[in-house]
DNA sequence: AAAAGTCCTTATGTAGTACAAATATAAGTA
DNA sequence: TACTTATATTTGTACTACATAAGGACTTTT
């Protein structure tokens, strides 16, 4: 066993992590689903049969299940059981993505993350866009010039990025980048109290919009990597 | 209220979702999360002050409950209640971005996924490479060079890759492309199946690593997509 | 007086029972 | 056969009980 030393001062020994039966229930379903190749639509024992089996009350079981349910993991009908579901994987990250429980380090890095999504995107959407969607973001960008208040032009830079996406066809990124956002709109705000002035790149949404009309990817990344150096600026 | 309207066939009603009291407690909490402002280290009411509150029974706050420890949203301690605690963000998606589970559009919007993060990845490379990293490519290259069977390219394949991660020097990021590697790796046996062969892109990890020593992060850009070109050219 | 021990109180963790609600299956009836 | 009714099963919710850990107050010891 673990011994305490008596007067040793620091004795380096890491809190031994409780786990609880909930936790440890958890677990084993995670594994046992896995191992048992479950896909979607498969039946799961019932909340009884899990208890017997793993000898906890139907209560600890019922914890466990209720977070696989929340992941939208499984799915249950009365009499009928559960089953195996499709989870949404954004879901889960949605409730955890809020700018203010986050610490400054993990701001950071979402902020960044953000920029390398936004900067990986040209790619796709050279490959993906149509017509339509070129009108969609002019439209953008002549709202952004005739804007008047500072509130608008934000709201027409979140607009513009946004198309971006979902010009790009790709919805898990789309959301993800909307879940980004908050984050990343936080870390905004602080980069601008420090400097106390809006930083602006080189290359304006006018700019990204023409050379999608008439450009190369290439000539795209390059452009959004000016649009976004002020933000690149920042980052150590 | 609803009325059925007998013998018109389709009513066009949507079946009203059933959300169970503990899916409304949990949605309650995060609200009550939200508005009070709570960051980590801030108490939360007791259990029962929750079920009393809200008029449920303990057991389902507790299932409400179990759904922010599993996202580590909160803490407890017995005797001194539970309190706010910082959560890992890619711990649920953890136990969600499972190939078998998601069906073959998120399986594909996820390849595409990393394909945008690799794409985007360069300035943060060059903004934060340092010398003993580039030697630590360089060993992977040679590696590669030298590997005898095709788990030995592949491993040197996910080294390579992973490596640019780690430069990239963002922690999230880099457990993200972790995460996304089964994916990732599930789709492209999927590709594989299809042209019966390897596909190999113009630019070897040995090009990219040469461009990383000398040259611009455009071209890195140019070569990271060639590189990539035979999934691009997968996706439609 | 400081340290250690004892007891009490409080909040979470686990177990168990009971019953409501929904519904697939079986049984019964026209 | 078709329609209705009973039955059994499984999840959902509530309640009780007790175990367990831990902070606090109080007493004892050195």
């Amino acid at each position: 066993m673990i011994e305490k030393k008596k007067g040793s001062g620091d004795t380096n020994l890491q809190p031994l992590e409780k786990i609880s039966m909930t936790d440890r229930v958890e677990n084993r379903l995670g594994e046992y689903f896995k191992s048992q190749g479950l896909v979607p639509g498969d039946p799961i024992p019932k909340e009884m049969e899990i208890a017997e089996a793993l000898g906890v009350s139907r209560n600890v079981v019922r914890e466990a299940l209720s977070r696989f349910k929340m992941l939208g993991m499984i799915e249950t009908r009365k009499r009928r059981g559960m089953v195996m579901a499709q989870p949404d994987i954004l879901n889960s990250l949605e409730r955890v993505l809020d700018p203010y429980i986050l610490d400054s380090h993990a701001r950071k890095e979402i902020f960044e993350l953000r920029l390398v999504l936004e900067m990986g995107l040209a790619h796709l959407v050279f490959a993906r866009i149509k017509e339509e969607q070129l009108s969609e973001l002019e439209e953008i960008v002549q709202r952004e010039i005739n804007a008047k208040s500072v509130k608008e032009r934000v709201q027409c830079d979140i607009d513009f990025h946004a198309t971006l996406y979902k010009i790009a066809g790709n919805d898990i990124l789309g959301r993800f980048q909307k879940l980004l956002l908050p984050v990343f709109d936080y870390e905004l705000s602080y980069e601008l109290k420090l400097k106390d002035k809006v930083s602006q790149g080189k290359v304006t949404h006018q700019g990204l919009y023409e050379i999608l009309k008439t450009g190369t990817p290439e000539e795209f990344q390059s452009a959004m990597y000016e649009h976004l150096k002020p933000h690149f600026d920042t980052i150590a």
